[in-house]
DNA sequence: ATGACTGCAAACCGTTTGCATACTG
DNA sequence: CAGTATGCAAACGGTTTGCAGTCAT
């Protein structure tokens, strides 16, 4: 919760009416906003907020950890303040986001002692039609 | 080998040097190249070459499922021309991207059960450090 | 011969950057 | 008061599009 403004500050950033309200966007909700989305939902209570800010705040935040970036291949990243590694189911038809909790699929050390990279991180996606969309795809 | 050839034909399209120019180099690599970098390797051989040409033929690639296209978060797509599902590493430091056949981690059944989602398609994407760069960090 | 393909250039769109102004600490 | 953050606009880089000319069938 305030979890933000700690780490804000202990990190030696200053907290601003902007960043709150950024951070606030992604802890309250599941969809997994982009940029845009953010920025549209927040020029409503900030007439003056800019873009940039919006990308420089994620920045920071994501450099802190507080967020996690996805990349679900739209050609835009969306953002996420669970920073759980968790997979993530996306719509083909309507674009949704979601998060698939499947417990425990951790394969970092069988990858690290395949590949001999140091893993750090491990992303899985999964692509396919929401239960709204399924419907009308047979 | 002559697939493409076969299936380019059944569809409709045409066979032109450009495209199989540009099969042919995802076919001998396993680099999981970039636009650009296929673009680059090609102009040596066709001068007139275009990006575009690129683009659009990879466009068709990937709607016959000649190719899959790759989403590393790096701002651009790299492809490859193994179709068969198979996690990939990528280095932080270097920008590498390896295959990673880490043998049946197949989740789409239980995602699918999980999610209610229609799962047609899994990704896996490992971020760490290839065995040159771990060396410079720690 | 005809219709699809190429290749150039311009348009596009998400993201980044520079800089003057405003605000936090 | 000092220095960081904001917000605007311009720049950037990957990708897409329109169109005239070319080539595969």
């Amino acid at each position: 919760m305030d979890n933000v403004i700690s780490v804000l500050k202990k990190n030696g950033y200053k907290i601003t009416p902007q960043r709150i309200a950024i951070y606030n966007v992604l802890k309250d909700t599941k969809e997994h906003p982009c940029v845009d989305s953010i920025y549209n939902k927040l020029r409503l209570v900030f007439p003056t907020m800019s873009l940039a800010t919006v990308y420089k705040s994620l920045e920071v935040f994501k450099s802190l950890e507080l967020i996690q970036e996805l990349n679900v291949g739209e050609g835009s990243f969306r953002y996420d303040a669970n920073t759980i590694r968790h997979p993530h189911v996306i719509c083909l038809e309507c674009g949704k986001v979601d998060d698939a909790e499947l417990g425990n699929i951790d394969f970092m050390e069988q990858a690290e002692a395949l590949t001999g990279y140091k893993i750090m991180k491990q992303q899985v996606y999964f692509y396919g039609y929401c239960p709204k969309c399924r419907k009308s795809h047979t």
